[in-house]
DNA sequence: GGATTTATGTCAACAGTCCTGACATATTTT
DNA sequence: AAAATATGTCAGGACTGTTGACATAAATCC
């Protein structure tokens, strides 16, 4: 669009060869914040999980079936990203443990509609408890002001697929 | 400190029984905003590792090494939170592959001085520029004003091991 | 109503990454 | 000289992801 720029030092456009180096050193920093806080963040769940004999695949299963409406296997495998045998490795622990169970279908009746025991959704809540906890204590920390630039640069961080997939979420609670 | 608070429905402190809803429900939010998020962050690194038959394990020693400074086998540990036996796997690849070369520590010649070859440099700056895109184009979608809010966000939900850690790694550059 | 598609489940095999436990070597420190 | 430290390695197990092949039941298409 435009050649010999007239400010060869002003900051240009974020696909232009010559970036901003602000935005590239604060983009260098961010990777290793995404990095150490997702770490963190997984870590409060883990110490639980682990009291359970379950990992992360578990956590996420237990999640999309507690926090989803009428979740089938379908679903579950688009939210997820993962194979049909994977899941039902991981489907199959939950619902032998008496954490998930399983209805089938009332409108198509191929369909299995997955939902959580009492005893899943105790654990889950508690699973959602302690990473709330964290993000809470950190909000506060932060001041939270800075609640919705976090907010914003997370889901501009998701693709569109992602981001459409928490707004459809987000629009069913 | 204060029992019977004048305003029983005013926002309470974040470890009170009584939370700020708005805390919680920001909190619930973000649960979600870092499993999709990261995911999508680490997806743009994947594709990339998937062309070179290499794993997340090995981007994150490549990482560490490339962007460290006189990184021994011993701090690799230290950041990464995996055993021994773990990296060395890892660290083979790499040192067989010629994308990391070792050298016995001038100091102390029991350690083993890690960096990257010329190859190991170039791979690891494709990954980092694939990461650093992405967060540059979500930092401008989002407006740069709102970057500081996800830095300190981000900082507060590490816990004090990493923030350190993180601290003292930027420090060093 | 028979053919096709869809939703789900399952068997088998393989790969990557993490773990524990045990042991070996070289080098530094006490 | 003995103990501690930094690194490496062998063996085996767990979890989570993959591909490929097949099977069943139910819905949909023509």
């Amino acid at each position: 669009m435009s050649d010999n720029p007239p400010d060869a030092d002003a900051p240009t456009a974020s696909d232009s060869p010559r970036r901003a180096a602000s935005l590239d050193s604060a983009a260098n920093e961010a990777i290793e914040l995404m990095f150490f806080a997702y770490r963190d963040f997984t870590d409060v769940a883990d110490r639980i999980l682990e009291q359970h004999d379950l990992g992360r695949a578990h956590h996420r299963a237990l999640y999309f079936v507690g926090t989803g409406q009428d979740v089938t296997v379908g679903h579950l495998l688009d939210t997820l990203n993962i194979t049909k045998q994977s899941l039902a490795r991981v489907l199959r622990r939950l619902i032998d443990l008496g954490l998930v169970v399983q209805e089938v279908g009332a409108v198509d009746r191929r369909q299995r509609l997955l939902r959580l025991s009492g005893e899943g959704d105790a654990l889950l809540q508690e699973l959602i408890e302690a990473q709330r906890r964290l993000l809470r204590e950190a909000f506060t920390e932060a001041g939270t002001e800075r609640l919705e630039g976090f907010r914003r640069v997370m889901l501009a961080i998701m693709n569109e697929e992602d981001s459409a997939r928490f707004n459809r979420r987000k629009r069913l609670r």
